[in-house]
DNA sequence: TTAATACCTAAACCTGACTTTAGGTCAAGG
DNA sequence: CCTTGACCTAAAGTCAGGTTTAGGTATTAA
């Protein structure tokens, strides 16, 4: 059992926010002791999961909601699993969304290393759109939504 | 060139949010024709970089900035370069952040379809911390960041 | 005994990124 | 002529997710 100040400091959380999280309802188990907040085990994995669904993009009220499901036992497993898969495709979505990004950034790094060696950009200008050294061409096609054509 | 209402469908952006972005000072060298904003090319490149660097955790104001840095040409060129490697190296560290997203997500797949199987979540329980299914065991130790203890 | 700590609450406040509102200009079509 | 549609501005409003403030309790240490 921990206090909220333990808990803050092993998770790095501010008590602030611990109590805003209990005041959302996200602790809905959790014990007192003459009015003092105990984290248990349970509440501790309710952190972690806090912070994975968080990560996925879901809100504060949705995850409220996931944790009153966990209250009400086997009769809402489906209903968990259903959030996990969907959290899980989600998530891969943003994955690849940021894949995407490091490729504009990767090509933005590649153009000024270049820019900086050239002493400007206009070699780099005259190669835009499709004449960029092979390598650079993926990224920059990537990062402007360019699919291969036809052949 | 294009209007407002172009740039807006062509990147379903809603246009109050391209207005506030030339607010902010996003897009400091666009033309107007009696009042009405010209989005060229520029424009149209510099929106695909506030994407990029608004996903990459970047403020508007911090956007800015860098729209500024163009402006001054090959003076800023390495600022720029060292911005955008400051971004990759972000968007790195999110992204394995979200690969550990995705391994809680993964275990937590596995612990309700068990759960489901089983009708119960006993048994599982049983296997914490440490006995789970090889693969399954891999997931939970990343999601609860366990590293392997030494030999 | 008093002063420092660690805890508590309710309620106000803050921030970033938009969005909405209210009121106005201007060109084209019926 | 007058209405519709696409544009404009300034300013107020919204929302999520916290954080801060103000005031209070309980335990411990000098």
């Amino acid at each position: 059992m921990y206090t909220i100040g333990q808990v803050s400091e092993m998770f790095n959380i501010p008590i602030s926010t611990l109590r805003y999280y209990d005041k959302e309802g996200l602790f809905p188990d959790m014990e007192r002791q003459s009015g003092i907040r105990k984290f248990s085990e349970q509440e501790i994995e309710a952190l972690r999961v806090i912070d994975c669904l968080k990560v996925s993009g879901l809100e504060i009220k949705e995850i409220k909601q996931f944790m009153e499901w966990t209250k009400e036992g086997s009769r809402t497993f489906a209903q968990r699993k259903q959030l996990f898969e969907t959290r899980k495709a989600a998530v891969e979505e943003e994955i690849s969304q940021l894949q995407k990004t490091l490729d504009m950034l990767k090509y933005k790094c590649w153009y000024y290393d270049t820019a900086i060696a050239d002493g400007s950009e206009e070699n780099i200008i005259a190669m835009l759109p499709d004449k960029l050294p092979p390598e650079i061409q993926k990224l920059y096609n990537s990062a402007h939504e360019i699919e291969k054509e036809a052949a």
